[in-house]
RNA sequence: GGGGGUAUAGCUCAGUUGGUUAGAGCACCUGCCUUACAAGCAGGGGGUCAUAGGUUCGAGUCCUAUUGUCCCCACCA
């Protein structure tokens, strides 16, 4: 802060100076230290492709203000930074890029590709990490890590082989999400559904036994040349002369079976469906039940196979390396290398002209997309890579169940058990280039399979040459490993065994089952261990209207922009306030402005005291002597200390923001500097001092607290006012201190403040200016209260004089009532009588309301026996307040008349 | 089809294990350029806490049902 201070904070001049400054400091960084306790949190890794979004602006504030209380608090806090590889995404937006040259990844080969893509990576992989620092991320930068750097390869690549070693991983012939834009299967936590408008095609399928035609339905009719049967429920009495007999494939003239399996759901349609055993999930189960072919009729990039693809499937089936589960392809004739939306007219049409076609009407059904270019899945069956989940779904099960690991808020634990107790096997292997590439190599000779954590060189078996499987890793399962690779792991270091378990994992709901629930199986299997202790999740951030962020929308709001206008202590604030676990919040610039209006505050306050304490020698100390308002606010500040921890270690950061900002505008700003003020200025400069040295211990405190929230202006005032250490990113967290708590004070000072609010709203009442002062009579059997507070009056409640008495009578004076106080002021002149008479019946049905329905509790014995004593002695000495009250205004209302 | 969130002031939301008269920000009204801040100060209006039952001495808070709304999961042809 420089010597003359701006009227108003200016974020852009504080931000990157104190950023450097804490970067200088080396304070982000933490190391194994025995003399401290750890505290860990692992970032959640942006993807390189990724803009800062609001999502992250929040995911990245939550963890910055977590770790920055730990730190304070003396833990060796570790935030360890890093970012995702993001296999999919990155590659597309590189094919994409290269598509507008001209090329295609074929033209480049592999080597080429990924020497393009870690060129890209190069450059704008790092863009995200700059932005992450704008917020004021504490980060420890030394540490930051890739997914796909050497460590976490080499993690990747011991998990793999331990796996298989253990019969967890295998490959086979399965049935797989494909997606035909990015050419690759996907898993199923990877499928979006959407609904879409569709069409139901009831087709007619002749019988070849005794030539009558089988309705049925489907929303696929394109699929129907890779028909091998059709299935019939066997308890429906409408087909059991069916049972054994064959229908005539339209189109192909081709004979298949009638089969029958509980599949076939009598409840619905005409009971009777087509099997596509190639092409759709439940149709594969019910071709595996009685021994289908699967006939394949799509090529993997979305068009109907022809005679060159039958081709090359018959040559495998005959050289005899087919593998289990293998499908036959056909060569579709005529609809060959159709895409497969142009295929499903052309065969809807050849249907209809052929007289199989009876109806199609129109229907809305839920269709898989890719969840990251929203193409519609294509079912398929196809050889890959799975981890076989069940095995280590039990452990992981357990781990939540018996509490190692926390989930907040709670319910979550029933998504996630429900996911875990019904997951199938997770199709890991991804036909991309981007990734870790999977460790297992074929025999050109003898077809031996090896996987190894080494490259191995020839063939162990006959020495023949070796190739490597071609596909690579799913994303997920590098970040699956993210918090013990990122430590070191599979080597035992130092900082895995100081630093792991981490101790709060802080992410959105979305990717709890991407990535939470396979953090912790992976974590248990391979460290033993949970990989952490405590998951936080947190909402989305909407819009001001609540609609999710999006770029089709056009609503998204940069968080850059924000930072540059507001600064980034304003959109951390606002991102903040109201916040609760597993909710979702709305953004709007409003909240935005209010929070820069709260720095501003801040920024005012610490103005007005540097300007009173210049050339004064004021320490960052208490004085020996605490006035009345002294110990109110250290009473306050005290009980808003151990507020705002209890919140912080349950995670209630919207709680605990919402606190300190009450304390800091309205005890802090509102009362006790106007309190000071009146103490500067006046005659007693021993009280003017030992304010000025309230003034600033607080504001220091005040500023340590607020610290993990609003990093930077909290740095900037701090350093510039009294204290003690060289920066408040490693200050100590204050901690509540029974030494500071000074209840009775406080409540005389209470009384006092609510004296000058009541007389405050009466002159507003009756619109009397500030500047026409009044002579005031206090009527209190606590003097001593009001004789300390006799200053305040004067200038806060705009007293000319203050006389403070046991009773006064005086005629035609406005009345009054406060806090164990009744006020006379009089100004007859201003006085309308009826008016004022009708303002104090309705204070009295008031305070008679609340009397009576007080009594009525302290009469009702279950209510004095059975509630806590605290709440009975609450309510009692409510009672006797009002009681006073209700004495007081009949008083008054006596004495006009 | 199954599960869950949520419903509180005009708007956006808090309300911690049930406990005295339900709060904040923004918006609105009135008065203030009080030498930290008009991005401010003081005062004020505005809520049958979605609806109906129930538990309890006591319910915004717990239970049940209903309605609205949002989301997740699911192979329905």
């Amino acid at each position: 802060m420089s010597k003359e201070l701006a009227k108003t904070y200016d974020p852009r001049e504080v931000e990157d100076r104190i950023y450097d400054f804490w970067m200088q400091g080396n304070y982000f960084h933490a190391e194994a230290d025995p003399e401290k306790k750890p505290y860990t949190i692992v970032i959640p890794p942006p993807n390189i492709t990724g803009q800062l979004h609001m999502g992250h602006a929040l995911d990245e504030t939550i963890q910055d203000s977590i770790i920055r209380f730990r730190r304070m608090q003396g833990y060796s806090a570790l935030w360890l930074p890093g970012t995702d590889h993001a296999s999919i995404a990155t590659e597309a937006k590189i094919v994409e890029a290269m598509r507008k040259e001209g090329i295609t990844k074929e033209d480049l080969g592999r080597e080429g590709f990924l020497k393009r893509a870690w060129d890209w990576k190069r450059q704008y992989g790092g863009r995200i990490v700059e932005q992450l620092k704008k917020l004021g991320s504490s980060c420890d930068w030394e540490r930051e890590r890739f997914t796909l750097d050497e460590g976490c390869s080499r993690a990747v690549r011991e998990v793999f082989v331990n796996l298989y070693e253990k019969g967890l991983i295998y490959r086979g012939n399965r049935m797989v999400n494909w997606c035909p834009h990015c050419n690759t299967s996907i898993s199923d936590a990877e499928v979006d559904y959407e609904t879409q408008n569709g069409h139901f095609w009831h087709l007619l399928y002749p019988v070849k036994e005794t030539g009558e035609f089988l309705e049925l339905a489907t929303t696929r009719p394109e699929t129907m040349l890779g028909d091998t049967a059709v299935a019939i429920n066997p308890e429906d009495p409408r087909y059991t002369h069916l049972h054994g007999c064959h229908v005539i494939l339209p189109l192909l003239n081709k004979e298949i079976p009638i089969v029958c399996d509980e599949h076939a759901d009598m409840e619905k349609g005409t009971g009777v469906v087509k099997i596509t055993p190639a092409h759709d999930p439940n149709d594969y189960e019910v071709g595996k039940r009685h021994d289908l072919p699967i006939v394949r009729v799509f090529t993997y990039d979305g068009h109907m196979t022809g005679a060159a693809e039958k081709a090359a499937a018959d040559e495998l089936f005959a050289s005899g390396r087919a593998a289990a589960g293998e499908p036959e392809v056909l060569d579709c004739g005529k609809y060959a290398g159709m895409t497969t939306v142009e295929a499903r007219k052309a065969i809807v049409a050849d249907l209809e002209a052929g007289g199989f076609l009876k109806s199609v009407e129109p229907l809305q059904h839920e269709v898989g997309t890719c969840y990251r270019c929203h193409t519609t899945i294509e079912p398929m069956v196809s050889r890959q890579w799975f981890v076989k989940m069940e095995p280590l779904a039990g452990p992981a099960i357990d781990c939540v169940r018996d509490g190692r690991v926390r989930l907040i808020p709670e319910r979550m634990n029933k998504i996630y058990y429900d996911w875990m107790e019904n997951i199938r096997d997770w199709c890991i292997s991804r036909q991309l280039w981007w990734g870790h590439r999977i460790p297992a190599w074929y025999c050109d000779d003898c077809g031996e399979m090896i996987v190894s954590k080494e490259d191995p060189t020839v063939c162990p078996k006959c020495g023949g040459k070796l190739h490597q499987d071609e596909d690579t890793l799913d994303t997920w399962f590098s970040s699956a490993l993210w918090p013990f690779s990122t430590l070191g792991w599979p080597d035992n270091t130092e900082d895995l065994r100081y630093f792991y378990p981490t101790d709060t994992l802080v992410t959105g709901y979305d990717i709890i089952f991407f990535w939470v629930a396979r953090m912790i199986f992976s974590g248990l299997e391979h460290t033993d261990q949970v990989p952490f202790k405590t998951v936080l999740f947190h909402g989305l951030v909407r819009d001001a209207q609540g609609r999710k962020m999006s770029k089709s929308l056009g609503n998204g709001i940069d968080p850059l922009e924000i930072i540059a206008t507001y600064g980034a202590d304003a959109l951390r604030f606002t991102l903040l306030t109201g916040i609760s676990p597993g909710n979702d919040t709305r953004y709007s610039t409003e909240k935005t402005e209010s929070s820069r209006n709260f720095a501003n505050k801040i920024w005012n306050a610490a103005r007005f005291i540097l300007m009173n304490i210049e050339g004064h020698d004021v320490a960052c100390k208490l004085p020996d002597t605490l006035a009345m308002d002294d110990r109110w606010i250290l009473d306050r500040l005290n009980a808003v200390t151990k507020e705002v921890t209890d919140n912080m270690e349950r995670f209630e950061l919207g709680i605990a923001v919402s606190k300190l900002y009450d304390f800091i505008w309205d005890d802090l700003c509102d009362w006790y500097i106007e309190l000071a003020k009146v103490r500067m200025n006046g005659s007693d400069e021993a009280d003017a001092d030992r304010a000025r040295h309230v003034l600033v211990w607080v504001l220091e405190r005040a500023m340590r607290l607020l610290h993990p929230f609003m990093p930077y202006i909290t740095e900037e005032i701090w350093q510039t006012i009294p204290h003690e250490g060289d920066a408040l990113i490693v200050a100590e967290y204050p901690k509540y201190d029974e030494a500071m708590c000074f209840t009775r004070d406080a409540a005389e000072m209470q009384k006092v403040m609510d004296c000058i609010r009541a007389i405050r709203a009466r002159r507003s009442d009756m619109n009397v200016p500030p500047s026409r002062k009044a002579h005031v009579y206090i009527a209190t059997d606590d003097a001593a209260a009001f004789e300390a507070g006799k200053s305040f009056l004067l200038r806060l409640a705009y007293a000319s004089d203050v006389t403070i008495g046991e009773a006064f009578s005086i005629d035609g004076a406005v009345t009054i009532v406060s806090t164990g106080a009744k006020v006379y002021i009089p100004m007859d002149d201003l006085v309308d009588r009826a008016a004022e008479l009708e303002r104090l019946q309705k204070e009295l049905d008031n305070c008679n309301k609340q009397l009576a329905s007080a009594n009525a509790k302290l009469n009702n014995e279950k209510f004095t026996s059975k509630a806590p004593q605290a709440v009975v002695d609450g309510v009692r000495a409510n009672a006797e307040k009002l009681t006073a009250q209700v004495r007081l205004i009949e008083e008054s209302m006596a004495a006009l008349r």
